[in-house]
DNA sequence: AAAAAAC
């Protein structure tokens, strides 16, 4: 069960206080529009909402950036809504309903996402809209573009799919989105978009939405834009102020401990925990399942069945815990997440902004832990370089776990009975290597060739716990009979 | 060092 909301506000903080919010309702938007996002319980906008939306009904060209969570989806889908039902073409005849609006996504869940909420937005209007994406069976998918639709969401695989077996044509388009569009620039999906705007109108209305744009995919980006707007709430790449960021010094041994420790200590109801590989992340699935933990496994092995199921069986609060790729860093909104854990730090910093970007949505406070290994010192580097803070890693103290059950082979004659034999896990009998003050000072982002910093401080720096999750060390140590030897010193 | 997106 989870805890009341606790009742503490954040402290006033009066002096940045600008204009109250304005109301959708303030929008030259058609009553239809007006009446769906009043059904969906929105009554002011969100700074990019704001922003954005008055531009977009201009009919310009936007690249907006803004925070995770602030609802961009939104942004665009309520203004182009709004452009298509002022536009509605008299002369096109009734029976031939051309695609007027393609939003293309990175992945399918977020593709799907978006058409949830387009469809929401549209319900009171004639507009028609559907998904497409991988995975699944083409059938349905072409049986509805061939029925007709104004709104068109794709993943681009899929989409070129349909293209080339002439279930759709593209020739109308007269607006186009690419959500996360950073990403749909990248160098893995450029080839696939490239091809699928070689379809569509020169002259159209082009929208590019993303909370992370780097200086190079801005101006890639200028390419497909015709004089566009930018629009910016805060700084781009930022990260929400309601998540709290902790990173915290570790070894591969003692991740899932720490990870464990701090959802019971903290009464975490649910978490994402990312991986930077796939079967990196189904083993860690499998071993969560063991400890206990309801656990979902989110990633690109699994069949689009298994990914819908368990993302569904997350948000319903099923589960515990969903361990996942990047596959789920990105727009996936799952209402109250408490929490996100780096399993693995991000190879990307981009994808640091996007992952913890799944907790703290939409002003709710949020908690974002980091586990960071002796390698992972470049990728930090590059994080705190790209959300501008300067990176502590704090220490952790795994407590003790309960006994657990001998796995040792038959042949060596163990009784294995029920009987569990007490087995410290290596990383416990000795002092845990995460409570080694290496880590303890501000990390310096170094150059490669310089030895890292924390060479450096290992010697000198006390043990600074990370005060509100820290076992007393007199714990550890009564249980194991290890004392923490003096740092060499030869 | 990877993931994602088509069959």
């Amino acid at each position: 069960m989870s805890e009341p909301a606790s009742p503490q506000v954040p402290p006033a903080d009066a002096s940045t206080e600008p204009a109250p919010p304005a109301r959708f309702d303030t929008l030259p938007l058609d009553p239809k529009l007006i009446r769906a996002v009043a059904d969906s319980g929105y009554l002011t906008m969100t700074p990019i909402q704001a922003k954005a939306i008055p531009i977009v009904l201009q009919g310009r060209d936007v690249m907006g950036a803004a925070q995770t969570g602030t609802g961009k989806t939104a942004a665009f889908s309520i203004p182009l809504l709004q452009r298509m039902l002022k536009h509605e073409n008299p002369s096109v005849s009734p029976a031939r309903h051309p695609v007027r609006a393609l939003v293309l996504a990175p992945t399918r869940e977020l593709a799907d996402q978006v058409a949830e909420n387009v469809k929401k937005y549209a319900k009171h209007t004639q507009l028609r809209s559907v998904v497409v994406f991988g995975g699944v069976d083409m059938k349905p998918q072409t049986a509805a573009l061939k029925a007709g639709v104004e709104v068109l969401i794709a993943t681009p695989g899929r989409l070129l799919d349909h293209i080339e077996a002439k279930n759709c044509v593209l020739n109308q388009v007269e607006y186009v989105v690419l959500d996360e569009a950073d990403r749909m620039l990248d160098i893995g999906f450029l080839p696939d978009l490239q091809r699928i705007l070689s379809f569509l109108p020169k002259q159209r209305q082009t929208l590019l939405f993303s909370a992370t744009f780097s200086p190079e995919i801005k101006r890639l980006a200028q390419s497909y834009l015709q004089d566009p707007i930018l629009v910016e709430t805060a700084r781009p790449n930022q990260t929400a102020s309601t998540v709290e960021q902790r990173f915290i010094a570790a070894t591969d041994d003692d991740k899932r401990a720490i990870i464990k420790q701090i959802l019971k200590e903290r009464s975490i109801r649910q978490a994402i925990v990312f991986g930077n590989s796939k079967l990196g992340v189904a083993r860690l699935a499998r071993a969560f399942e063991r400890d206990g933990l309801r656990t979902a496994a989110l990633h690109g092995d699994k069949s689009q069945d298994e990914r819908l199921k368990s993302l569904d069986a997350f948000k319903r609060g099923e589960m515990d815990v969903l361990v996942a790729t990047d596959v789920a860093a990105r727009g996936l909104d799952i209402a109250d997440l408490p929490a996100v854990f780096n399993f693995d730090v991000p190879f990307n910093a981009e994808d640091y902004v996007h992952r913890i970007g799944r907790t703290g949505r939409a002003g709710a406070s949020g908690l974002a832990v980091t586990l960071v290994t002796k390698s992972d010192a470049r990728l930090i580097a590059d994080i705190e370089k790209l959300i501008k803070r300067k990176i502590e890693l704090d220490t952790f103290e795994v407590a003790p776990e309960r006994p657990r059950y001998d796995r040792r082979p038959r042949d060596e004659g163990v009784e294995r009975e029920d009987r569990p034999v007490r087995v410290a896990p290596p990383a416990l009998r000795a002092p845990v290597k995460s409570a080694d003050p290496f880590f303890d000072k501000p990390y310096e982002a170094s150059t490669r060739d310089e030895p890292p910093a924390w060479e450096k401080a290992k010697a000198a720096a006390p043990v600074k716990g990370l005060s509100s999750y820290i076992k007393p060390k007199k714990q550890v140590a009564a249980l194991f009979g290890a004392k923490k030897p003096a740092p060499a010193e030869s």
